[in-house]
DNA sequence: CCCACTTTAAACACTA
DNA sequence: GTAGTGTTTAAAGTGG
């Protein structure tokens, strides 16, 4: 496996700028490929090493920690956590670029594995394992002292079952090793078959997988000849090469620059974690909580799956409840109990903003309620409206896990609409879509039940109703005094706009855009329906609210229902970028 | 224990 | 008829 440095890509240009080549010389050319290839594995055995290394020094430096942890604690408390967040994202960052390099190779067909072969399903390699090793890794770091670190091996069984990875490849404290194995299965796999002359790394599961090509073959050996009458050595094919080489340099560079930034934290880290005063807990400050309380709440010893949600916690401490993710709520069985902002106006969006990139790769449940949930999707958009779909296509972009758990969060996003008096449901010619009314929001009312119920028909009834007051009002143009108001109300909530660019936060737009990169070489067959967005609506919609308030006396104590108006700012000609683009609800 | 709230499921209605 | 959407009710759990 430890091919010495094999050629590089100046090289490799060099002789495909030549462009006419001799046998020999097309002989070398392939052995080149190979050597890529090699060069691809030694890059993901890098990787693997890297990770390991991340985790030994974070086990190194929470022991230290916890040597000194009985100091003071509060005041260290906030920094060390923001250190800790800036180096869980950056180990993110770097999981993602492999994670990408992967695809990309897979994509490529320079990878290839074959699941019969590895033993291990390709999808747990270059989706569910990067989440999963890195939640194992932060549980580690954050869990090692309550839990025993020694003699685990046969006990835990790795994660979540709904993890798509294999238990199996999740051992505690094992990950590093797991991915070993992976490796030497691969390459037990790849030396056997270049024995039994029966795999190429431009073959698999019966496909050509040139880059484009994807021909289909009964057997090896017409995958051969295709691949000798098809791929020769031509224009296309050195073009093809090209590009493939500046991909995998890109790639390289990448990583070198990630690799320089994650490097440069871990050494910043680790001269301050020998400074005794500098780390008064151990690397996370939740993580107790979360223990205790699942490992009441769960089988002991394993099925901590995704507990490393508590990333999320060190940056807002604000209580310990929403830190709280037990096993169950991980397995999409558990009811989602984290009361993190449901009400009292526990604003979501620095935790969400500030956790996104976690909450968009791993499976974990959200520690927010539908409505949070929803009011913040709603807020996010341009328009401060959502149809019902747009609305579903924001909870299975921004969470890993309600794209897998599909199964019945639609029902309750579609109920807590109806249910929560802070949603409006408003409508014009082309379709209805949902508002938030933020004084509802914050007192966090339901609708009454029991009050009369509500038929469709009915809707056209009473358009002068009492009832359609707030109706009246929000369908005028109220824009740039809405529009301050609202501000004024999210400001008050210490809710960051997203849409006019706060706080530090990457925005939106290149995460969803980095987002939609790596589903798209993530999904298999996700996008069912490529027409997410619900019927157009026209920028100006000629809103009635539907939605019957039942004339609560409280209800007309204030200026409230104006903030429910949507906010009709200027900028809806960049509405719907990444909305409409993507289609990733259905997906199991 | 009570109450408010959340989640979930289910039934039902309406529309495209 | 089906799927999507929307409303309502009920049960169960959580937490103040």
């Amino acid at each position: 496996m430890m091919t010495p440095q094999v050629i590089t890509p100046q090289q490799m240009q060099q002789i495909l700028q030549q462009q006419v080549l001799s046998p020999q010389q097309l002989q070398v050319l392939l052995q080149q490929q190979q050597a890529l290839m090699l060069q691809q594995q030694q890059l993901q055995e890098f990787y693997k090493k890297q990770q390991e290394q991340l985790h030994l020094q974070l086990l190194q430096q929470q022991q230290q920690q916890q040597q000194q942890h009985a100091g003071s604690k509060q005041n260290k408390e906030q920094q060390v956590s923001a250190q800790q967040l800036a180096f869980q994202q950056q180990l993110l960052q770097v999981q993602q670029v492999q994670q990408q390099h992967l695809l990309n190779l897979q994509r490529q067909g320079l990878l290839t594995i074959q699941p019969g072969q590895t033993g291990l399903p390709l999808h747990s390699l270059t989706q569910g394992m990067i989440p999963a090793e890195l939640q194992q890794l932060w549980k580690e770091v954050t869990n090692a002292h309550v839990k025993e670190e020694h003699n685990h091996n046969n006990g835990h069984r790795g994660l979540d079952l709904s993890s798509p990875a294999p238990p199996k490849n999740t051992h505690l404290n094992h990950h590093a090793s797991s991915n070993g194995q992976y490796m030497s299965h691969k390459r037990e796999a790849s030396t056997h078959e270049d024995h039994s002359h029966h795999s190429h790394p431009l073959y698999g599961h019966g496909v050509c997988k040139w880059p484009g090509c994807e021909a289909v073959f009964d057997d090896f050996y017409s995958f051969l000849k295709h691949l000798n009458n098809e791929h020769a050595l031509d224009d296309r094919s050195t073009a093809q090469c090209r590009v493939q080489m500046q991909v995998v340099q890109q790639l390289e560079l990448q990583l070198a620059k990630d690799k320089e930034r994650l490097q440069a934290m871990m050494t910043h880290l680790h001269v301050k974690s020998t400074e005794p005063k500098n780390t008064p807990q151990p690397l996370n400050l939740v993580s107790n909580v979360t223990l205790s309380k699942s490992a009441h709440s769960a089988s002991p010893p394993l099925s901590l799956p995704q507990t490393p949600t508590t990333p999320t916690a060190p940056l807002t401490p604000l209580s310990q409840t929403h830190s709280v993710i037990t096993a169950n709520s991980l397995h999409g069985v558990g009811p989602m109990r984290r009361r993190y902002s449901d009400k009292y106006n526990m604003p979501i969006s620095p935790d969400l903003s500030q956790n996104k990139e976690f909450y968009m790769n791993a499976e974990v449940r959200p520690p927010f309620t539908y409505a949070s949930l929803i009011r913040q999707a709603i807020l996010e958009s341009p328009e401060k409206q959502l149809t019902l779909n747009e609305v579903y296509n924001w909870f299975t972009r921004m969470f890993a896990y309600f794209r897998r758990n599909a199964a019945t969060w639609k029902g309750a996003v579609r109920t807590n609409l109806s249910l929560h008096k802070c949603f409006v449901r408003v409508e014009d010619e082309c379709g209805s879509f949902w508002t938030v009314d933020d004084g509802e929001f914050k007192r966090g009312r339901h609708i009454q039940r029991g009050r009369p119920r509500k038929h469709a028909a009915d809707e056209n009834f009473d358009v002068q109703s009492p009832n359609l007051v707030k109706n009246i009002q929000t369908s005028l143009g109220y824009g740039p005094t809405l529009s301050a108001a609202f501000q004024a109300s999210m400001a008050e909530n210490n809710i960051p706009l997203y849409t006019t660019g706060s706080i530090g936060s990457p925005t939106l737009h290149s995460l969803a855009h980095a987002f939609r990169e790596e589903m798209n070489g993530a999904m298999d067959h996700g996008n069912s329906n490529g027409s997410d967005s619900s019927p157009g609506r026209s920028p100006l919609p000629a809103m009635h609210h539907i939605k019957e308030e039942p004339l609560d006396p409280e209800d007309h104590e204030g200026p409230l229902s104006l903030v429910t108006t949507a906010n009709h700012s200027p900028d809806f000609d960049h509405h719907r970028d990444y909305d409409d683009e993507q289609g990733h609800d259905d997906m199991l």
